[in-house]
DNA sequence: GTCTTCAAGTTGTACTATACAACCAGAAAC
DNA sequence: GTTTCTGGTTGTATAGTACAACTTGAAGAC
């Protein structure tokens, strides 16, 4: 193989890994939507994040998921209404609220992952185990790539 | 391997795969909209799609994205008024427009697509080969999966 | 042929997610 | 002790979306 089809044959995956990324990102949220119309894609991942660590702070979120800190506010405090987080002032810093999962919000957590990964499995039925790995690990090393925060106009 | 290691390591690839595809999908509006605000991460989705068909009609779009045709409608008329796509009746059936991109549509999603691509390839830059092309026939797979459009609450 | 039903698209309405700017309250730096 | 920084909330505006009701034309049923 040549050096100009080697980088003809990255052109195009380029371009796919785009344009399919793309695509799937302009469906999520609607199928997560019908999938588990009781917790928005966007809930659902604030959700895992607290559960993932353990409880953090707003900006952490907001860091993580590259939104702004007024969205992460807004957000957390309609899952503070639902009863699906609690908050505490952080005894070290008055000003930093430690968010955290209450029980309704672990079990309704768990309840929509049950769910989603049952979608999941479903779709990825007939994959070979070792293109499952393969592709996880694909999408773990796509997104460990550093997000700008909105308003970082670089 | 035993066959639990079989199913615990495919377990593991699925969640990796639904909790990955969720971040990319929450991170990939915003960071369209910074990397060019003049299309949006929906409208440049639509002029690509009409593109590569050649123009088709409004209900195609709605099933390709799994969207409601309203707001396929809008949408559409945002972008006619913007100059970048045209409908014309269809003649076989006067209720159908057939759309298709203008020739400032064209130029735009052209450029557009000039700087996702760069930014798809900086940061795709040090994976070899071999790895974008699997990656992206994983893409292409995952994606070949048929979605649901609103409404249809099965 | 007329009538009923179906399909494509538009419009009214409402809601969610989002950003940006202005602000407030504590913490830290000097 | 000011000034500056950081975490968070609130006001306001916008985009994208769905659902329901409607219009218009096509296609079948009889």
């Amino acid at each position: 193989m040549t050096a100009a089809d080697r980088s003809r044959s990255e052109e195009r995956a380029v371009e796919a890994i785009q344009r399919e990324m793309t695509v799937f990102a302009r469906r999520a949220r609607a199928s997560a939507g019908r999938m588990h119309p009781e917790l928005s894609l966007v809930s659902y991942t604030l959700l895992g994040h607290l559960e993932e660590r353990g409880g953090c702070r707003a900006t952490d979120l907001a860091a993580h998921y590259a939104l702004d800190k007024s969205t992460v506010s807004r957000q957390v405090a309609g899952l503070e209404r639902a009863g699906l987080v609690e908050r505490r002032p952080d005894p070290d810093d008055a000003r930093v609220q430690v968010l955290d999962l209450t029980e309704a919000g672990r079990h309704i957590l768990a309840q929509v992952t049950v769910s989603r990964r049952a979608a999941f499995r479903e779709r990825l039925a007939d994959w070979p185990e070792e293109d499952l790995v393969r592709f996880a690990a694909y999408l773990e090393r796509y997104n460990a790539w550093p997000e700008r925060p909105p308003g970082d106009g670089r």
